[in-house]
DNA sequence: CATGACAATGAAAATGTTTTCAAAATAAAT
DNA sequence: ATTTATTTTGAAAACATTTTCATTGTCATG
């Protein structure tokens, strides 16, 4: 329990405080010759600089503020893992704002991140409404952090720097696809929630249905299992369906099995296809057709572009666009 | 971004700054009426304390560390969410480390959170090797700084505190059901890497087969997919098997697809379990059976425990164990 | 009315760094 | 050898709070 300071490095180096802050920060300004004694020092005792008084002085925390919806969603839990492995690298520290549902504490969280003193923030919600986003923009303006949207868009804005793939382009090729097959009755399952980028891939599948002369579906339901049963239940009863492409895997594996349950062949009367390329697309019988997000490296690109950003180097493309990919399983003929 | 600090607070209320420091911390200590003054013109001015001044004049963080092995492990994302509600009551913000799979870097964490001075520690691991298990005493001995070991516990020892449920009688009780349905070629599919929790849960197998005169078989694979369907594939081409309990859902999904493969019925055939109820579980055809892990709760209440240990609070039982239950569903008889 | 007890306040110290500014040491140029 | 420029160092201020300690104000009690 023993601190040691600054100051207990100082004089077992037998220097001034301010040459022990140079030597860490600064290495270049202090010469090799005690730069050496003072760093031997610093490891003799095991000094790490105390967090905090060196934010109060430096008025820099080396921290981003992670802000997230929901943590249990696959893709973000990946994400993370993105995000933290190029956070080490930069020696960020995490710190963690999961939002509660109603998001009504949305001031409360701007007031704390403010009192945090950040360096930056990581927008990790794919729902991005217009208050959001002004509060965003507000937090970039007013207070000078940089902020980087991961895995969404905010159409029509490049003023906030974003990292996703092109998602409409990416449902336009999955629907594409199942056009291709020779689909004529082919639905997208989307969510209720307006997301961001649920309606990005919403356009991407109007286009291709368009394209093709077919009539559009598009159905909203939740994102959790026993509701979206009940009312995949019923869209068996009032519709036919040969084709289908989900917003996400588990909607669509939910979906596989209530047709399952309705005598309905897969792939053959139906093709089933969804997004993200999850542990459920792959274990799910058939294999899900999906297209193949890279979710790592979306949080590990947006948390290396945040730090350009944080040490206010020129960052050419505001909007980053990975690559993505179709993959063809058994769920698609 | 212009800074309003304390005195600003103080000048506006006409108080000094000891006064506005109490009217926020020790409400109690201030005259009523100039309270209320001082809290509206923190209102007005939408003042909020600085959190790096604050953690080094009273070398508290209100900041806890969590400490996690990889974050889209499922269950981990849920316990996250159980946390961060617990903690937003509370106030705490959460630091978050993700320990690099080679966990060299040990030390090099340890100074990290001693630098960030947090209050607790969360150590979401199920993997708690003798070394972690000292890393943890120390930080608790020599810094004073709370641990509860969320969803593990580290045998014969009541030290340090910890949340999860009883994984040996859960293990014991889903064995016990394949037993009583009259399987007698039971398998345990467990990991290669020797988790804590797996530890407990391979205990929990061997006592219900042992108490049934049955021979135990007990299989380490990986937790990766692509490698053990490989496995699976292999052992139905050496041994006989009749039910399965996997210490995961998600290899326990991996199991059934490859006993379907290998044209065997699903629960006729083989019973197969697995453990925490996710989604997996719940999208799998059959539906698996499998243990019902309060997993949000195990995260809520750790979160709980640690508040009341970095209040000084007494703590009854260092070792809290919640219900658990067993979850039958098309995959068993 | 004086006295003591206690509540409410303010001044100043303490927290552990970084950073500025000036001084000292060294190197380069004349 | 002196002057000038440059590098290296140290003293002290700044960062925005909390907390200690002393002082003032308030009230009840003898």
């Amino acid at each position: 329990m023993n601190k040691i300071t600054i100051y207990d490095v100082a004089l077992r180096a037998k220097v001034s405080l301010a040459t022990v802050s140079r030597a860490i920060n600064n290495p270049e300004k202090v010469k090799p010759d005690t730069r050496e004694r003072v760093l031997r020092v610093i490891e003799d005792l095991g000094y790490k600089p105390n967090a905090f008084a060196r934010g109060l002085a430096s008025r820099k925390s080396t921290t981003v503020a992670v802000i997230v919806p929901d943590m249990s969603r696959a893709s973000i839990a990946e994400m993370m893992n993105g995000i933290a492995d190029i956070a080490r690298v930069y020696k960020y520290s995490i710190l963690l704002y999961i939002l509660d549902q109603e998001e009504l504490n949305q001031e409360e969280i701007l007031k704390e991140i403010i009192a945090a003193q950040v360096d930056g923030i990581l927008y990790l919600n794919d729902e991005v409404t217009p208050d959001q986003y002004e509060f965003l923009q507000r937090m970039r303006d007013e207070y000078r952090i940089p902020v980087v949207l991961t895995n969404t868009m905010y159409p029509d804005h490049d003023d906030i720097p974003s990292v996703s793939i092109d998602y409409e382009k990416a449902a336009y090729e999955v629907t594409k696809k199942l056009v291709d097959e020779g689909r004529q009755n082919i639905f997208m399952v989307s969510t209720v929630r307006k997301y961001m980028v649920n309606d990005l891939k919403e356009s991407g599948y109007l286009r291709a249905i368009e394209e093709a002369g077919l009539t559009p579906h598009i159905m909203r339901t939740s994102g959790r299992v026993n509701v979206n049963t009940e009312h995949f239940h019923e869209y068996f009863r009032n519709h036919k369906v040969d084709g289908v492409v989900a917003v996400r895997d588990s909607i669509a594996v939910s979906f596989m099995n209530v047709a399952r349950q309705n005598h309905v062949k897969i792939p053959s009367d139906i093709s089933v296809a969804g997004f993200q390329n999850t542990k459920y697309a792959i274990l799910a019988r058939p294999a899900l057709t999906c297209v193949d997000v890279p979710i790592y490296d979306i949080g590990a690109v947006s948390m290396r572009l945040l730090t350009k950003l944080m040490n206010q180097e020129e960052v050419t493309t505001p909007e980053v666009i990975l690559d993505h990919s179709l993959i063809a399983r058994g769920s698609t003929l």
